[in-house]
DNA sequence: CTCCAATATGTTATGTTATTACGTACGTTG
DNA sequence: CAACGTACGTAATAACATAACATATTGGAG
């Protein structure tokens, strides 16, 4: 669940996930990535979901559940943050990751005030991108 | 998208979706509803997607993105805050739903100081309730 | 080096969640 | 009643995700 502090080794397989993610401007589905990955022997959406969950545990990208899509994390440190938010523009579709310790503490006590330990949190936000607002 | 101030008329369909989900403990999914509701009439997942498109419009549910379920609203008045977080527990399922203006500010604040502009958020928080923690 | 165990991979099938497309019924309002 | 908007019924399919099982590869322990 933590993510590694090491720099792992990456198979053969999550370093194409990883390089078609990394690669993208906005998230991808599992499925859009098996897609791109026909060419490089990927058959199955198997290949595709087994290396997203390691690159997950190795906290080198991110899931996206209010979309059911992937994105690889711009935001080396964040693994030494409690929280991490989201904003996905709806127009461009890109993401913006956002780290506040601060906030996240805030949120963690205003659950413990209202009967809940939190052990992950899921913050997404949707909107626009300043530039996409200015367009 | 905002929802509606009248308390809206419900239709045969969504009074027996809403019913549905307000007598059940826990988040339910789409296609658990639709098994609920064989009995009244209920072949296919359309008949439940449309019935929770329109009670989500109300505002008398809400949709938990992480899990792809639904839940009635427990807060009535949630229609009337910007931002409603929702901390599922692991452990009971059950959902407890929070509010709290201050928050929902200084959230769309640290996004505006990233470049975003909010309109919408998810937020869905992953934990132990109380009761379930003492156990 | 060899054997073992752990990890990674390949493949088929299936399960789960959500939408498209099309047609019918029904209530409201002019 | 005619025209319109909304709801409903149904079938098909798209999109997302996992189970189950077999094979291959890798990296120590002895």
């Amino acid at each position: 669940m933590t993510p590694s502090t090491e720099a792992p080794k990456l198979t053969k397989n999550q370093t194409l996930v990883y390089r078609a993610l990394k690669s993208a401007e906005e998230p991808l589905s599992a499925y859009s990535i098996l897609d791109q990955l026909r060419d490089d022997g990927f058959r199955a959406p198997l290949q595709v979901y087994r290396a997203l969950d390691k690159l997950i545990e190795f906290g080198l990208i991110h899931r996206l559940e209010s979309i059911n899509s992937f994105v690889a994390c711009r935001h080396p440190d964040c693994g030494t943050h409690e929280m991490v938010a989201f904003a996905i523009c709806e127009s461009c579709n890109r993401v913006i990751e956002i780290t506040d310790d601060a906030m996240a503490s805030n949120l963690a006590s205003l659950a413990r005030a209202n009967g809940f330990s939190v052990s992950r949190s899921t913050i997404e936000l949707r909107g626009l991108c300043d530039t996409c607002r200015v367009h």
